[in-house]
DNA sequence: ATCCAAAATGGGAGCGCTCTCACCATTAGT
DNA sequence: ACTAATGGTGAGAGCGCTCCCATTTTGGAT
């Protein structure tokens, strides 16, 4: 079909020939084994650079039954991938980490025209990679325990549901984060605190509603459910849900990510009100936006790309053995204030 | 090392065992090959299933010498990555594309720690994947060329600098959709138009200043160099470029990007002038963020999503011989007039 | 029943590599 | 001088699959 005639790939046993010597030896010159003469190796390396040779990955793959492959698989929507930089950031740690211990990385994407259920066996079918790195899991995904029933090696971005205890993950604190945000938030005076939380099937959304709560009881504030908005970690659902609180005439609002707080404080400007001085707000997330003039939003870091090397680095140690299951790393956060908490300055 | 017990995976051969056939017929069962009785089909499928049976890929792509595996090359700077959903989106449409197409995607993204010489040989250096994606290119980069020596096939997004007419691409067709944007601000009756650029040496950038050249040259307007503010495509440029623009007073400016343009419209509200009574803007790409309450710009649509399918459904077809080389699709780009141009609602 | 094409199945070779083992040459130890 | 250890190299098997070709089976048509 095609009208590119392909020459045939050189192979280890031509570069045997040209050098003269076995394809053994050409081989562990390629592995870097020690076990050649400085001469000959220097020699063979000549010939491989002069033919462009290039080892065939599948056939090595065959025999080590490896193949330096890490799996990234992304289960989200398409519209949060391309306005929340969250997923960008941790991608772009795991392929640098991954790339400097000599891994690739093979993305699946959730895209609309596919099923979960097709997409999700067709990571299970995958046989190509030696390890998988789930970036998320929400409550009631079958993936990551079908996988440990298979006996693959991966590892979780954000604490699993179920069966946590036998699973590799890496995750942020979030309850104390949460904690952290509104107790500053009391420690400025504020008394009528509310909450815009995450998705709740998102363990880290259930965490930081968790840790709000907490920190209620914990500073002796009364517990009033209708200060509590349930959303979906999204721009709009942030602005939506903050029309509904303000009816409930908060002084403060722990929002629970960065991007729902833009839409907030969108909605308060829309109200009339301003920030800090009617409502307090703090973010989470600390995400590049966080900082724009306009916004300059108080908000819990999270350390996003350290969770992103992590993820990998660990996937890498288990899968060398270089690190014994479960692999387990919850980071601590950081409380970032600026300025619509209504800290002076 | 590792305590996990790993029992050794079926094969072609264990399954014929199993089920009493050859391992001709079990291949020919998972290859879908028709020449099966469905008597036999049926049972085979079912101890297939029964064992959790998977082909191992490698040993398929020895000797088929495809492994059904597209990269995707993003040779993009961190910080891009993480404010602009620019890449997000043509990663989320080629992954989409190649998945229906029963493809998978390896992504090499330029980590800050690896360095570009060492980025590009471990591109070449990779027989793993049929056909490579490059996401973009910048002026003097010499990855394509070298691709092309090698006989790999690929495709670019974004026409290349050089040798265009013997490489595979999609490109937006950025001259005539910047024209479209200074001529809608000229029929709005602004007459001194500035424009703040992309980077020159990515072709974008270049195609969309020749664009704003063309067009003034066209509608008779005077040129004038101090109109023109170089920027980098980032929202801090637009930013800076907006501040400088300023002091030659212009009526209109065309931002080549919609990320510079929010940094422009934040300079602009800083200088206390108004958009669009005083400065008309029309921004190029038309993001998600274009159409937020406080901006709600007026752009130069280009299709990203179209533009990374066709990217992906270009390559496959190139590789399975249904499209011949070279395959060029230039895209139109749509005027999306919304509140920042000064056109009557 | 007989024949024959077509359908279905099996066997073997080989893809390009790694890895074990055997071998040869060199050097050191007695 | 003879052995033993060491460093360097080669040969062969085999990883799990596809694909060609040979062989067997099947189901009409005669």
């Amino acid at each position: 079909m095609s009208e590119v005639t392909r020459r045939p790939m050189m192979n280890l046993e031509d570069i045997a020939q040209l050098a003269g010597v076995s394809r053994s030896t050409v081989s562990r010159v390629v592995n870097n084994d020690p076990r050649v003469r400085e001469q000959t190796r220097q020699h063979v390396l000549k010939v491989i650079a002069e033919h462009n040779y290039i080892p065939n990955i599948a056939a090595r793959s065959l025999v080590t039954q490896r193949t330096q492959l890490l799996g990234l698989y992304i289960p989200y929507f398409v519209s949060d991938l391309f306005t929340d930089p969250y997923f960008p950031m941790l991608i772009q740690a795991i392929t640098t980490r991954a790339t400097e211990q000599e891994y690739d990385v093979m993305l699946w994407l959730r895209g609309s025209s596919i099923s979960p259920d097709h997409f999700h066996q067709r990571v299970l079918d995958n046989r190509m990679v030696d390890g998988l790195i789930l970036a998320s899991t929400s409550r009631g995904d079958r993936l990551a325990q079908r996988l440990l029933e298979r006996g693959q090696t991966f590892i979780v971005n954000g604490r699993p549901w179920e069966n946590a205890d036998e699973m590799n993950y890496v995750d942020t604190a979030n309850v104390e984060g949460a904690q952290q945000a509104v107790e500053h938030l009391a420690r400025l005076g504020r008394r009528r605190i509310g909450t815009i939380t995450g998705r709740m099937d998102v363990i880290s959304g259930y965490d930081r509603l968790t840790g709000y709560r907490q920190a209620l009881e914990r500073l002796d504030l009364p517990y009033d459910p209708a200060l509590e908005v349930q959303s979906d970690f999204s721009e709009t659902g942030g602005y939506l849900s903050m029309r509904r609180l303000l009816q409930q005439r908060p002084d403060a609002v722990f929002v629970a990510s960065d991007h729902m707080a833009v839409g907030a404080l969108r909605a308060i400007h829309e109200a009339g009100l301003s920030v800090p001085d009617d409502i307090a707000i703090v973010g989470f997330d600390d995400m590049p936006f966080a900082t724009l003039a306009a916004t300059n939003l108080t908000t819990v870091r999270q350390p996003v790309q350290r969770l992103g090397y992590l993820a990998a680095e660990g996937l890498i140690g288990l899968l060398e053995g270089k690190f014994t299951p479960p692999y387990q790393v919850v980071l601590p956060t950081q409380l970032i204030v600026r300025d619509t908490c209504g800290f002076p300055a």
